[in-house]
DNA sequence: CGCGGCTTTGATGTTCATCAAGTAAAGTGG
DNA sequence: CCACTTTACTTGATGAACATCAAAGCCGCG
């Protein structure tokens, strides 16, 4: 039951104005996979073969160092690309993925790509703009994260998961506290130390997994600077 | 005395085989100019026109933060290009470039840059991977930096001026303790520390900014960490 | 020659990592 | 399904790493 690309309610604007040459191309390689909780999707080491797009789900992407540690660069959510990050850059992967809530994957030969580049300029142009996006904007959140002293740090990634990821002031934390630990440079123990502070300063509800953002301004300002 | 692109011994092997047209459309385009130490190229905010290569000179890639505090992005040498990491994500520049040392640069219009890419699937994918490759080494250096503790950080970027820029184990320093302090996220108080205590431990001798490292594999252990 | 920015060292304070110890929750195998 | 093991969560106490403050010498530049 798989879709046709040109029909694809998910499609990313990447592939939009392809030819009908260029669909054909893209549906003859197209393949779809269903990802389960804590799957694996890539080891950073492995050969990279297919152009990857989430469709639906969520994603970490991190990093490996030394035993038992991990550095979590990011979280892809639906319409993300993945491991466009390395895919022009290397033969292999630099980071490795695992999914975080379950993931509808598209996978498509990476030869199909290098084919509608050299076919269509303005694909490469869309991607080109694509790729910068994506790395600006995760260079830009580690700068951003460096700066921060630890509450600053905490309420960055609260908001990040409240406007980028739920678009809602309440939502469950798809991480552990020792997960977002690994992606904003934090102890565990800190970061469960500052979810509290804020919570007995009535900034945020905070109940298991679930948090409730009651401030969202003094949020902002100590993510901006606190 | 502007030379022709296609005899340029500076050309980077992006350029490599073009046609003859779109070597005219580069020739046409392109532009020289020479900057001294201390000169701002562009400023974080202005629209981005062109698309420039370094031929010969040394840069300076940051942000302003707050008032009279600069973060460092990184340090831009012979043969790279600039800008290129918002040219195909933003309209306009979002670091500042300014000169280290005296500088030749190549300044093409981006018009001439996005008809090439139109016309030569080639240029193309070296440009994405160029890009990739660039924005790689970018995060990976500040994933890295975040991991290390301050003498980590010290001789880290000691052993990225000898290996990477001067290819020397002598070599002076072509920025100021503050600078340093801006690029790894340390305090300059810090930076002069740390270099005294690698002076004292007879790791490296230090004269000004002139710096000879005399034991590369303690700095190597070091960086890795220690 | 004097002002401002860079460099250096020492003293002090703050922030954060580490250690420890206990409870709760979630897998796992019989 | 229950006993068992592991992993996650939480709080407090302690110490190390680093920032901040202060003061003085140096250097380049107008």
């Amino acid at each position: 039951m798989s879709t046709i690309c040109e029909d694809c309610i998910y499609r990313s604007y990447l592939f939009n104005g392809l030819s009908q040459e260029e669909y054909g191309l893209l549906n003859l390689s197209k393949k779809e996979a269903s990802y389960g909780k804590g799957e694996i999707i890539y080891r950073e080491g492995e050969t990279i073969k297919n152009f990857l797009y989430l469709k639906e789900g969520l994603l970490k992407v991190f990093k490996t160092i030394g035993k038992n540690k991990e550095q979590i660069i990011g979280i892809a959510g639906p319409r993300d690309f993945i491991g466009l990050l390395s895919a022009f850059s290397k033969s292999r992967y630099i980071y490795s993925i695992s999914v975080i809530e379950p993931s509808e994957i598209c996978i498509i030969d990476m030869k199909t790509i290098q084919r509608i580049i050299q076919s269509n300029g303005s694909f490469a142009t869309t991607l080109l703009t694509k790729l910068s996006q994506m790395h600006d904007q995760l260079l830009e959140t580690r700068l951003s994260i460096s700066q921060k002293n630890l509450r600053g740090r905490t309420a960055y990634i609260i908001l990040m998961f409240a406007v980028e990821i739920y678009n809602s002031h309440r939502f469950d934390l798809p991480i552990s506290r020792k997960e977002i630990g690994e992606l904003i440079d934090m102890r565990t123990e800190n970061v469960i130390r500052i979810l509290s502070e804020f919570r007995k300063d009535r900034i945020i509800k905070i109940e298991g997994k679930n948090i409730e953002i009651l401030e969202m301004n003094r949020l902002a300002q100590i993510s901006e600077f606190g």
